[in-house]
DNA sequence: GACAGCCATCCTACTAGAAGGTAGGCATGG
DNA sequence: CCATGCCTACCTTCTAGTAGGATGGCTGTC
C-alpha cells in the first residue's frame, strides 16, 4: 500500500547517482527533474537548497554504510572475511555506473570548493570507515589470523587509500576488473603472514 | 627581456590550480579572468573553448611529468630511491593548495561527465605512469633490491592506486602528514624483502 | 455525514546571476 | 600592412532559488 519509494527518496537516489558520475558541480536540479519526472520547483519543496539535498543524501548514505557493515559483520565472523566482503561489495558496484564510486570519496576530491556542511559529512565518513577497518585489523592481529608490519591504524589508512585508489583506476581505465586486481592481493598479503 | 611567463602560460597555470581545487566543472573563464587580470574574451583568444584550454593544460602536464621522471631517474639510479623520490615529490606538493593533487587523478574521478578529448589525455597519463612504475619494479626485482609477491605490473597498479588514495585521504582529513603516513610503509615493504 | 480548515505536494511563471562563447573594434610592433 | 593581443558589448543557455496558485487528502467539529 502506498508507493514504496517516496518522491524524496527518488530525488535522493537520483542525486546520488548523478554525484557519483560528476561530483557536486556536475549535476543540477534540472537534471534531477528530468529523471524523476517532476518540476524543478517541486524539488525545492523537498530540499530547499542544494546543500540541504546533498547533506541529507550523505547522512542517509552514512547510515546505510553503517548498517551494511553491521550486516557484513554478522555474516562473516573472521576479520579476513570481513575485509573480503567489504571489497567484494565494491567490486560488485564498480560495474554499475550509478554506484561505481563511493559518494564520499568522490566528494572528498572536491573538498576545497564544497560547502562546509558537506565537507563535515565527508570527513565523518572517512573517520568512521578508517575506525572500522582499524578495529577489524586489530582483532585479526590479536587472533593471529592477520599479520602486518606497522600499527593497525596505519595499516587501515593504507587499506582504505588503496581501495579508493582502486576505484579511481577502474574508472580511469574503464575496466571493472582493475578493482579486483588491486584489492585482492591487498587482503592476501595480510593473510599470508598468519601462523 | 620579455615577460618570462606569457599570458597563455598564466592562464594555464591558473586553470590547473583551479582544476586541482574543484575539477572540470569547478572553475569558469570568469574565475581565471579575475586571477590573471584579463577579460573573459581574451582567454577565448588564447583558448577558443574550455576543452581546448584543458586539453592543452593536460598535454603540458604530461610533458612536465615525463621530464620530471627522466630527471628523477638521472638523480636516483636505485629503483627504491626512484619510488621514494616520486612519493617525496608529491609529499612536498600536498601542502600547497595549488598543487595538492594530480590533475589527471582528479579529473579521472569525473570521467563520466568529461569531454572525450579530456578523457583520452587522462587515460594516457594513467597508462604511462603505470608503465613507468612497472619498469622500476621490474628492474628492482631483477636486481634483487625490491621484492614483491605478484607481477611487477600488478604491484605497480597497486602502488599507483595507493598513492592516489593517499592524496585523497590527505585532502579528506585536511592533513598533509597523512600522505607520508600511507606512502612510506608502501616502499619500505617492497625494500624489506631484499636479500 | 457535511463542512471547514489545514498541510503536503506539485504546478506555472518568474528572477538574477553565472556559464561558455561570439562579433567586432582598437592598439602595438615586426 | 597585417598579425597578435586585448578590449567592450553582446548572446544564449543554464544555474539555484522564489512567489504564488491549484489539488487533494487528512483532520476536527457541529
Amino acid at each position: 500500500m502506498g508507493n514504496l519509494a517516496t518522491t524524496a527518496d527518488e530525488i535522493l537516489r537520483c542525486a546520488r547517482s548523478l554525484i557519483i558520475a560528476g561530483g557536486y558541480n556536475g549535476f543540477s536540479y534540472a537534471d534531477i527533474s528530468e529523471v524523476v519526472g517532476i518540476r524543478k520547483a517541486s524539488i525545492h519543496h523537498h530540499f530547499p537548497s542544494k546543500v540541504d539535498l546533498v547533506r541529507t543524501l550523505l547522512q542517509r548514505y552514512r547510515t546505510e554504510a553503517q548498517a551494511g557493515i553491521a550486516e557484513l559483520e554478522r555474516h562473516h565472523p573472521a576479520p579476513a572475511d570481513q575485509l573480503r566482503a567489504y571489497t567484494s561489495y565494491w567490486a560488485a558496484c564498480i560495474g554499475d555506473p550509478t554506484s561505481a564510486f563511493c559518494v564520499c570519496a568522490l566528494l572528498a576530491t572536491q573538498i576545497p570548493v564544497l560547502p562546509p556542511e558537506i565537507v563535515a559529512e565527508v570527513q565523518a565518513h572517512f573517520r568512521s570507515l578508517s575506525a572500522w577497518l582499524t578495529s577489524v585489523l586489530e582483532r585479526g592481529a590479536s587472533e593471529g589470523s592477520l599479520a602486518f608490519a606497522g600499527t593497525a591504524r596505519s595499516e587501515a589508512e593504507g587499506f582504505m587509500a588503496a581501495v579508493h585508489g582502486a576505484m579511481l583506476s577502474a574508472r580511469a581505465y574503464g575496466d571493472p576488473q582493475t578493482f579486483r586486481g588491486i584489492t585482492e592481493p591487498l587482503i592476501e598479503r595480510l593473510v599470508a603472514g598468519r601462523p
